[in-house]
DNA sequence: AGCGTAGAGATTGTTCAACAATCCTGCAAG
DNA sequence: CTTGCAGGATTGTTGAACAATCTCTACGCT
């Protein structure tokens, strides 16, 4: 391992390198069936309550039976299937009680996330809110089209990008469960846009709230957001 | 689904039964293969930056090499074992980041499920606490015969239970998943007594505290609590 | 009719053996 | 000292087979 010279430019180089690398690394047949199913359950293909079949999929996948399992034990990780002890594997069905564990632990963590930038705000390099302001954009750009699905993923990654914030691995991979698991939510509800259409405005507000460095009162919105935001998938879940 | 009439006590019962069938439901040839796996990991035989080799376990554990990369799978999911794409398994290797990360996340959870005490404080019912209780008196027993891992597992339980007061499937299974690793990180310290002997007393002082429902007290405590016990693992890890 | 039971069929859990793909090691060549 | 290339070892994946368990249907009993 030799130390060249530019240390700071070789490292950011490397890092973009590595990056690459492990997304090709990426390619293995079971994480590439997990991909393929994990967007079948998100999208809504696979509605909550659904068996998945070994021999169909490994039909449909073209993987073998242990390479098909091994997917689903990745999923089953994610919170996006459950395994039942010779039954087979299902899409969960999750309740209000689910619902109000879920935005407790979102409440918990990205408010923490949004209060804890003022300590290390100078460190914080300039363009670090872009993902965030893209997503906003992106969400407004498919409101003006209806597309509400199109809105929810672009919201929740809105949410990805700010707990990715904190530069917490660790909160990242919760964060990813926590929202699929959200996902799973969606999809039993009638009405998208009553669902997505009030929190593209407050994303903005609060991605304002933010450049501006006003870290107190966007955690105080976040909160109240997060509990509207719960109060809504309730109301719309009791409504079924 | 006939409910039938003394449902408080009914339910009590169901849900033990439930727990029982549970118990047994969970023999599976993978997880007990990472039941054996996790024992070694988490009690050190297994160190930090260790390959496990797939035809050796299969030997040793008696399973095929499917039900073995089942079991991996199990354990990756905690954290326990990292895979590296045609390399194999092995035990990660954390460093300062980590601890770091770690017990950030830890300071949110708990602290924040002490603190949600206060609000639920009725409905608590009697007996709650035993578990801690519990937790405390067996680190005191297990620190005057000078076995310094059992005063450590009897710390980290304490705070499984301590999360476990907030009735989250989500955060038990976060929090779990925190523990493992940080035992991970305990197996690199030298002094297993100067890291574990000052959190006895801290622990029962908490417990007490909780007890005496003087809950924002020891919301306030647990939280420099975490704080000292990540600078003393900080300070052990630099000095190893 | 209602209920419990036995057995057939289907599905999952697990094993085994084989082959393909990739990584690591050591050695030779520049 | 680095580069390139075997060769061996390990992981990734497959397919078939068998055991264990679940589900469903049909039967017999009260």
């Amino acid at each position: 391992m030799s130390t060249g010279g530019a240390d700071e430019g070789r490292q950011a180089w490397l890092r973009t390198v590595a990056a690459d690398v492990a997304r090709l690394d990426r390619s293995s047949s079971a994480e590439r069936a997990a991909d393929i199913l994990r967007r079948s359950i998100t999208e809504g293909a696979l509605p909550p309550g659904a068996q998945l079949s070994e021999i169909e999929l490994t039909e449909v996948l073209e993987v073998s039976r242990n390479t098909l399992r091994e997917a689903f034990r990745l999923l089953t990780h994610e919170g996006l299937l459950v395994y039942k002890l010779h039954r087979g594997v299902f899409v969960p069905e999750l309740d209000e009680r689910d619902v109000i564990d879920l935005y407790r632990l979102r409440r918990v963590l990205e408010v923490d996330v949004v209060r804890g930038l003022a300590e290390r705000d100078p460190e914080l390099p300039a363009g670090r809110l872009e993902p965030l302001q893209a997503d906003v954009e992106a969400a407004e750009a498919a409101a003006l089209v209806d597309r509400w699905p199109a809105v929810g993923t672009a919201n929740m990654r809105f949410h990805e990008h700010l707990i990715g914030l904190a530069d917490s691995t660790r909160m990242d991979a919760m964060t990813g469960r926590l929202l699929a698991e959200l996902r799973l939510l969606f999809h039993v509800i009638a009405t998208p846009r009553e669902l997505h259409e009030p929190y593209i405005a407050r994303n903005r507000g609060l991605y304002e709230l933010l450049e501006a460095r006003k870290y107190e009162q966007a955690a105080a919105d976040l909160h109240q957001y997060l509990l509207d935001s719960e109060q809504g998938i309730l109301e719309a879940f009791r409504a079924r």
